[in-house]
DNA sequence: GTCATTTATCATGC
DNA sequence: GCATGATAAATGAC
């Protein structure tokens, strides 16, 4: 019983943080330009993390969030997509 | 560069505009996940803190005590190890940045 | 065995 | 009240 009580404060889900708006949006960056396959090699997992100023497991977690929630609005308003999909496609045109 | 260790194998393969997403299909036929309760886990960690590797015999007897399957004994040690493995390198890591920004 | 995952659940932020 | 990050079961590759 004690444990328990002990790991609970030893979860970081008890001092989570919403990530830095830039942070995001480098992740959002890169999921979006990979959709046909948005999962990073160890190597890009860690220049996320160092661009986002997050850890690797916290890239892990974003990723492993971010597709399953992404199947789960498939259909749904993914006007996230299109914003980045534009974003890039602005960035090929310059 | 390190090989990596490809995703899931895919059934389904999705389409929306002409990104060909085939990841977005469902992977297989899986078990709902369900929470263990607190004398499940309470038992399972007693059991973990005597040895981080279950033998066949007290991995029989957890299972029928606890109503688990060997299977899911099993798998939790698994977790069990890896859980233990990713606090350890986040310790170590607070130490390393610890000793490099205070010195001490 | 390890380990990157998928998925549901938890706990928090706002 | 959901959005979001981290964790807990469960699977599969190697």
């Amino acid at each position: 019983a004690v444990m328990i009580l002990r790991s609970r404060f030893l979860d970081a889900r008890r001092k989570r943080r919403n990530f830095s708006k830039q942070a995001t949006e480098i992740l959002n960056e890169y999921f979006y330009s990979h959709l046909s396959n948005p999962y990073p090699s160890e190597e890009a997992k860690e220049e996320l993390a160092r661009k986002s100023n997050i850890t690797v497991a916290q890239v892990s977690n974003w990723f492993g969030n971010k597709r399953i929630r992404y199947k789960k609005n498939i259909g749904k308003a993914q006007e996230e997509a299109n914003l980045y999909a534009a974003k890039k496609a602005a960035d090929c045109t310059l | 560069p390190p090989a990596h260790r490809p995703p899931f194998p895919v059934s389904h393969a999705g389409a929306l505009g002409s990104i060909p997403q085939e990841w977005t299909g469902t992977m297989t036929v899986r078990k709902k996940r369900k929470p263990y309760s607190k004398f499940q886990t309470l038992e399972l960690e007693k059991e973990f803190l005597y040895n981080a590797y279950v033998s066949k015999q007290k991995r029989w007897e957890l299972a029928r005590n606890l109503n688990l399957t060997e299977r899911q004994v099993k798998i939790w040690f698994q977790n069990r190890r890896m859980k233990n493995k990713k606090n350890s390198q986040r310790q170590a890591a607070q130490e390393a940045a610890a000793n490099g920004a205070g010195g001490g």
